[in-house]
DNA sequence: CACTAAATAGACAAACCGGTCTATTTGTTC
DNA sequence: GAACAAATAGACCGGTTTGTCTATTTAGTG
């Protein structure tokens, strides 16, 4: 009880690497082998943690929701307004991808975006679980502008779901846009019609 | 002279069968087999018409953007106002993930989007074609609003190509969570958000 | 130390991958 | 009909895919 299991790593070091690996390549492009080469990881390991490359896939999506929320509520806890806590948001999302650009050359997009679009269609398990992580982001950023139009950084004209969702897609659009152009500034600029044009600050 | 030569339609059923399994299962999930096999082609015939898989996804490609961009145009242009002709490419844009689902059942997404998202970081072919297709359909987007605000239906405050990348990211986005919620009311109400608050009508 | 379960190791298998190759058929032109 | 190119046909190839299997090592517990 007093640490955590040395065993696990194996696991951690396969979550990381196919996390990574997958949001770069997909999920189809990346086969076990090379997987368990990336991660330094023989394969009888594998086999142990996982009982198939579709078990790994739905541990990395839950990994990928859960870590995005996680970071997405630290960076925007500290603020005490809603309006300025989805700009904290928007800050980590262009944030992280300037980051990925300049690790590794490209910008990567939303973890969650990435694998839903690839793999939705066709696949009821990964549908579902994208699209219960959309929605607690979405209701997320509802809570969100709810708090900014009742604390008056927010015209009270919104509707916050409506307006909610429509962030989030642009959220997913700067993603799409992100992987192509490669260009984090574009994803700015982006950014800033959004806020300007979604989240009108009340006239007086 | 006087007829399409009859060969050439064995390569139209390969680029048709192409497009449609690629948007909805993505590019590394289908095999030349598979494809031949739905296409009702050998394979000798397909590696007649394409030196690899790769030539047949930029063919793909590059069908998927002359046949988008033609079908906005014609859909935009017996509208005489800039800002009618985007109302009318995005209500092209949800007939036609309608379309899909009534269909086959599932919202599809973007032709572009859903290739470039999952090919756009590991294919450098990939992405420069999409690149461009998506730079075309911005161009398109940002003539209609300078129309729109030339004419009085938009107002003369929004930046015409900041708008025209939002409303692109809009419609990407759109088309990433169509796929995961695969309901076109969601996506309808996320149109009407993006059409309310990024193309308003001037005040009067 | 003895016993047991977890983890590691990697050879192996059947199916499938993209792609090649040789034949044969089809269509066109003289 | 002869000659030639375009298209079709599908057997075949080496490599890779996901997943299995047995054996061995490691770690924890009495």
């Amino acid at each position: 009880m007093q640490t955590t299991e040395p065993s696990h790593l194996t696991r951690e070091k396969i979550l990381d690497t196919a996390q990574s690996l997958f949001q770069s390549q997909g999920y189809s492009a990346v086969g076990i082998n090379r997987l368990c080469l990336d991660a330094g990881v023989v394969k009888g390991s594998f086999y142990h943690f996982f009982p198939s490359k579709q078990a790994l896939l739905s541990a990395v999506i839950e990994r990928n929701r859960s870590q995005l929320m996680d970071e997405l509520k630290s960076t925007s806890e500290p603020e005490n307004d809603g309006r300025k806590r989805i700009l904290a948001q928007l800050s980590a999302v262009l944030a992280s991808a300037e980051e990925h650009k300049n690790a590794s050359g490209c910008v990567l997009g939303c973890r969650l975006g990435s694998l839903a679009s690839e793999l939705a269609v066709s696949n009821e398990t990964v549908r579902t679980a994208s699209t219960h992580a959309f929605t607690e982001w979405q209701e997320l950023l509802e809570a969100d502008i709810e708090a900014g139009i009742g604390s008056g950084s927010i015209t009270a004209t919104v509707n916050p779901k409506a307006t909610a969702v429509c962030l989030l897609a642009i959220i997913q659009g700067m993603s799409t846009l992100g992987r192509s152009f490669n260009d984090p500034v574009m994803l700015a600029q982006i950014a800033r019609i959004a806020v300007k044009r979604l989240l009108p600050v009340p006239a007086h």
